[in-house]
DNA sequence: CATGAATGAGAATTCATTCAT
DNA sequence: AATGAATGAATTCTCATTCAT
């Protein structure tokens, strides 16, 4: 009966959206199995039917999270609109993810690189890994294309590059959601469109000398 | 008596220091005043003599950090070595900050925007939001500078492009110190080269078209 | 219909079985009602069909054992071969008991006298008491054989006597099953020997002068 | 300052004090570190001051209770009344011992085996050890002071023998402390009258043919 | 000034038990 | 009858903080 398993899968996804909306407001530490509990509307003790430990409620967050921005990326590289178009798209699928699950963007990157002790010991951390490894070659990709395609400097090295692009952009889109009210008082400028700003900027750090965006 | 004043100052030094190691070693959450206490030397009762609390130490170690890091960038403002000179220069005072205060990067830029409702209680947060803006002073300075000298893109909004550039800048650092092992591993670089990488590329973003490096 | 009744035995036998086992083996407090239902292949909520609490699976367990130990006694007493060969038996009966039911081998001198408040409430402690009883009596029987016969002291007080051979023996046996291990580095002697020396000494404290076993 | 030793002392025996009563009227398990706590009017976080863990607490006054026998034995030993008074005297320190440490008697019974490994780990674990090994000892010095004496049999394996006789009065004592009120009803006689009639059974059992106690 | 001592207020996790189906 | 699901009530242990000396 898939019933059972959907029930589950729909118990983890509200523990797990509620977790995350607290994680964020308040911070990982500071938030309570209590405090999750309460606003997910279980007792503590069904919280630990659903996940092993708080740690797990984490993991799974992070992973749920890196699931949905590799589909995001998929769905751009598939489409039609050349590089300097996806470029600009994957920006855009990165902002909107940031909205959705803040806190494990720093995280995300993070552990990315976690240490292959502890993937051994945890299947969820395996598989966090391995998205990584994925989102990293979606850059990968897009980076080839743009090469290929003219638009991109010849000379780049792409993997390096790749990193650096997402550390530039990640270090933006949270610059952006954590100084919004900053920003939008000392630029006039609302969040997104700083952000775009930002993107097409360091968009320009890979694009070759003559071309321009428009 | 300054004396007096000098000896609040040598203790408040002394512990804070202590607790930034600790900090950066273990996480704020999971360092215990206990464990400060210890590695200071005090007692655990004579730290509440010298910080009103455990936030209170993170506060000020928040503070003395950007006290450096802005002294680090007012010195490389008055050298004479060109607005292309001094945004590398800043990149690398940037780099060795991160080494020497890993864990308040973020939190630095984090804290810069801090809502002025907590400002108002607390004079340290007082302190880190106007050293904040001095620090961003100091890279729209820079901009400017950079513009004057035709180095720079004219059309640069200096103050969002400010904050972009510490973004980016920012998340390249954090990634450069978190995932090392995993950059060594996959792209052969020293943490150092790739940052190079990472600051030249990011500087290309503000570049006038026909202008190179070296 | 006895099919039920004997459906239901068959299922608390199954229970208390495997109850029985992780008492002793990882104590009674750190055997949880899932470890049973899971060893047992019930769910959890069956264990409930089947017994009113985890302490009533305890007695259950105590209650049965007692009466395997009073059935063995009584095939000892029937046997034809003096009081001095029946109370060896009976000794061997006490250890083989021990064998398999060690957990509750305390638990049955205990419980034997449990407060007559408790039986009224539960139907199984006055069932406990009862067969309590009857060992006592097992004893008392064979001792005044043993007197009768002209082996055993003439002057001994057989109720008080009893329980002091119960209480000496039950020491033995534990002793004997606690510290296994010790017993045979120090004394170079095996379990078994160890406890038939043992008991050989406690029948002489009962035994007529001139009487020697063999 | 002997001071502050002298009173981290006073502190510990309170609570074990405590903890020892609430051990035997409750369990060791169902005992709570809160229940502890408010018997010896302490705060449950102080008493994580002066023992590490509920464990260390049970450890500690096991320990204090071998001691404590021990010393009884030694002094006991010292004494001018021959093998046949020193064993009685014994006995009684033993019945004395039980009435302050009642749940401590078998554990120290099985604890004095505990497992080298164990025992690395834990300083007070290698005490107990020791101390169990200085009781063995007590004992059979007592035996081998009667087997010179003359009124003890000559064939006595000392060390077996010794440990029997622990086990075989220790099932009296605990016997005796369990059913206090069975034994008074059923042989109408006291507890001590009952453990003495005991005590001079199982000497019996150790005395040569002729000897007579009176 | 410095601190030993004490603790209130949690925090994560566990488990026997209930109950609707 | 059998059980999946849910939970109330504990339980051990931690830690920032206070305060009398």
């Amino acid at each position: 009966m898939a019933k059972k398993a959907e029930l589950k899968q729909f118990h983890r996804d509200t523990i797990s959206t509620v977790a995350d909306r607290l994680f964020m407001e308040k911070g990982i530490e500071k938030t309570t199995m209590e405090d999750i509990a309460e606003k997910a509307e279980y007792s503590k003790a069904t919280l630990y039917v659903y996940f092993k430990s708080k740690d797990e409620i984490f993991h799974y967050i992070t992973l749920k999270g890196m699931r949905i921005l590799h589909d995001g990326f998929t769905k751009v590289l598939q489409e039609n609109i050349g590089a300097i178009g996806q470029y600009m798209s994957m920006c855009e699928t990165l902002a909107k993810f940031y909205e959705k699950y803040p806190l494990y963007f720093q995280s995300i990157l993070e552990t990315i690189a976690s240490d292959s002790e502890s993937r051994k010991h945890s299947e969820i951390l395996e598989n966090i890994y391995q998205i990584g490894e994925m989102l990293n070659d979606d850059i990968k990709s897009l980076l080839q294309k743009g090469v290929q395609e003219g638009v991109f400097k010849d000379d780049l090295l792409c993997f390096p590059t790749g990193l650096i692009q997402w550390a530039a952009l990640s270090g933006i889109v949270t610059m952006a959601g954590k100084k919004q009210e900053y920003i939008s008082q000392r630029t006039g400028m609302e969040k997104e469109e700083f952000m775009r700003y930002g993107f097409q900027m360091i968009l320009g750090s890979i694009l070759k000398g003559g071309v321009s965006i428009d």
